[in-house]
DNA sequence: TGAACATATGAACAGTTATTCATATGTTTG
DNA sequence: CAAACATATGAATAACTGTTCATATGTTCA
């Protein structure tokens, strides 16, 4: 049968996509990078730090959330190493925490602006 | 007191940023365009697709999930025109719709693997 | 040191979401 | 047309996630 032909065909391409296929544990990362820009409150968060730094409640108040969930939030970005920050007294001043950020958002803006 | 300046300077950081702050509406869209890379079914499809089309009992297999799961998630990756299907006989061909996913995975896997 | 302020965090709740199961739709072939 | 096959989809469930509330940590200043 030709049905079989079609089969092995295709049992190759798996075989060569699979391969080709990053590791489970990249694809794993990759999608819990993506997974931190699936957030409006966290979307918003980093579009802000593009214009620079800013401190907590400052973001609190921009976003209109409350001081609490800005903290959970950037303690996400923060594990995501995508925001950095520093003290100054009793203030703390977020940033974006290198230039990837940025890009990454500019790639999605590019297609929903299409 | 110099609390007050501080607090004006920032009002005005506030106005300026919120001015260049995308709209509300864009960075909803932006949100949930990452949403859906952000989770690793989906961005194995997407990455699978990376290297062809691939009709949907095919890609169950390589994700190793059942045939319903995968139908599942191509109908939002389709909602999302992030691929696009062509129909052949009794079996449906997947395939991503443009190049800016590409973009946007290729993004996401320079930092992670940074 | 203690009061006031800024931020962080744990627990709990509500809303969301991915998978499974059962079944429907659509297509080919005998 | 009926059987077999490929895909799609609705409902239900289990797991996950973001916010809130209460409170803890850390810092400054009188």
């Amino acid at each position: 049968m030709d049905e079989n032909d079609s089969i092995e065909v295709h049992q190759d391409d798996f075989a060569a996509v699979q391969q080709r296929l990053p590791d489970e544990e990249v694809l794993y990362d990759l999608a819990e990078l993506y997974k931190i820009f699936g957030d409006t409150t966290r979307v918003k968060l980093l579009c802000i730090l593009f214009e620079g730094e800013m401190c907590v409640q400052h973001l609190a108040q921009l976003l209109q959330v409350s001081q609490s969930a800005v903290s959970h939030q950037l303690r996400i970005l923060k594990g995501a190493r995508l925001v950095k920050y520093r003290r100054d007294g009793k203030t703390v001043y977020y940033a974006l925490a290198d230039d990837h950020v940025r890009e990454i958002i500019g790639c999605g803006m590019e297609h929903i602006t299409e």
